[in-house]
DNA sequence: CTGAAATTGAAAATCATTTTCAATTATACT
DNA sequence: AGTATAATTGAAAATGATTTTCAATTTCAG
C-alpha cells in the first residue's frame, strides 16, 4: 500500500496537483476497502471515521486516482460508477450473478487472445475491452432450482 | 416491420395495455430508425414529424418495447440508456472506437464457446453477456498516425 | 514567512431517468 | 352508438447520481 501512495503523491506533483490530508486519507481508504465501490460508498465509509471531508472532494480525489492508473471503473450495468483497484492487479473480467449480485473475477487468456483476432479481422485497433456474464452463480443456481420444485 | 408491429399488438392486448397511435408511432419510428437509440435521440426524431407525442410518453413505450422482445439495450459505457433492435436479430458484440464513436457488430462462435465453458468452470450458469471492445477502427487508427507523424 | 495558486466543502446545477396527476382516450359492454 | 371504467397521455415535478460553483482555507515554492 505504501508503494500505491507513494505513486499517487508523485502523480499529484507531475501534475502540480497538492498533496493534501484528505487525499491522502481517501486513497487510504479506498486502497484498504474491498474493491467495486462508488463514490457515495467511499463516501459513507469515510464518514465513519472522519466527518471533515466532503463528497465533493472524495469525488474529485476518486477522479484523480483514476487518472493516475489506481483504479479503474467498473460497470455492473446499473448506471453506477464503481472502481475497483488497478495497480498490480491483471487484467479481468466478471462474472456477475442476477440474483444476488456478487461477482466473480475471470480470466481466460484463449477468450483475451481470440478477442485481439477479432479485433483484427475488422482491421480495429484494440485497446481494452469489457465482458461481462451475467447469470446465476452456484448458490442461486441451486435455491432458483428448490424454489421451481416448490 | 408489419410482423413487428403485429407482435407489439398482442403483446400490448395480452398485458392489457392500449393499442394507441402514439403507441404505433413510436415503435415504426423506432423500427424504421437506425440502430442505437436513446429516448432522447427516438424522441427528437418523432418531434421533427409530430410534436403532438410527449417525452414521457416516448420513455414509456421503449420500455414496453423492451418488455416484448423488440428491443434490447446497450451500453457503450457513457451512462446512456440505448436501444437496438432485437427481434429477428442475433446475438452479437460490440467494436466501439474511442475518437468517432462508431461501433461496429461482430460475432465470433468461437469466444462465445469459451465463454460457456468459463462460467461452467466456475459453476456459474449464464444467462447472457456482453463484450463490447474499445480501440480505434480502421479509419481513426491510421489519422492517429498521420498526427502522431506531424 | 509570504503570496500565488490550488483545494476544500456546502450548496447549487446538471442531466438522464422516472413519477405524478388531472385531463383525455381506448375498449368492453350495453 | 352511447356509457362506464380503466388505461393513457403530456407537462411538470421528482429523483438520484454526478459535476460545478465559489468564497474561505490550505499548500508550498521562493
Ligand atoms: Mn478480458
Ligand atoms: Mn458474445
Ligand atoms: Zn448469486
Ligand atoms: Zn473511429
Amino acid at each position: 500500500m505504501q508503494k500505491e501512495i507513494e505513486l499517487f503523491k508523485a502523480q499529484l506533483r507531475k501534475y502540480n496537483l497538492k498533496v493534501t490530508q484528505q487525499r491522502l486519507k481517501i486513497l487510504e481508504a479506498f486502497l484498504k476497502a474491498e474493491r467495486h465501490l462508488s463514490c457515495d460508498d467511499l463516501y459513507r465509509m469515510i464518514r465513519r471515521h472522519n466527518s471533515e471531508i466532503g463528497y465533493a472532494t472524495v469525488y474529485r480525489t476518486l477522479k484523480i486516482i483514476q487518472k493516475t492508473g489506481l483504479a479503474r471503473e467498473v460497470d455492473f450495468g446499473d448506471k453506477i460508477s464503481r472502481l475497483e483497484h488497478e495497480y498490480g492487479h491483471k487484467h479481468h473480467d466478471h462474472l456477475i450473478c442476477l440474483k444476488c449480485g456478487r461477482f466473480f473475477e475471470v480470466f481466460d487468456p484463449d477468450i483475451e487472445l481470440l478477442q485481439e483476432k477479432l479485433a483484427r479481422k475488422h482491421k480495429f485497433n484494440p485497446i481494452r475491452h469489457k465482458m461481462d456474464i451475467f447469470g446465476y452463480c452456484r448458490k442461486c443456481s441451486q435455491s432458483i432450482n428448490q424454489t421451481q420444485r416448490m
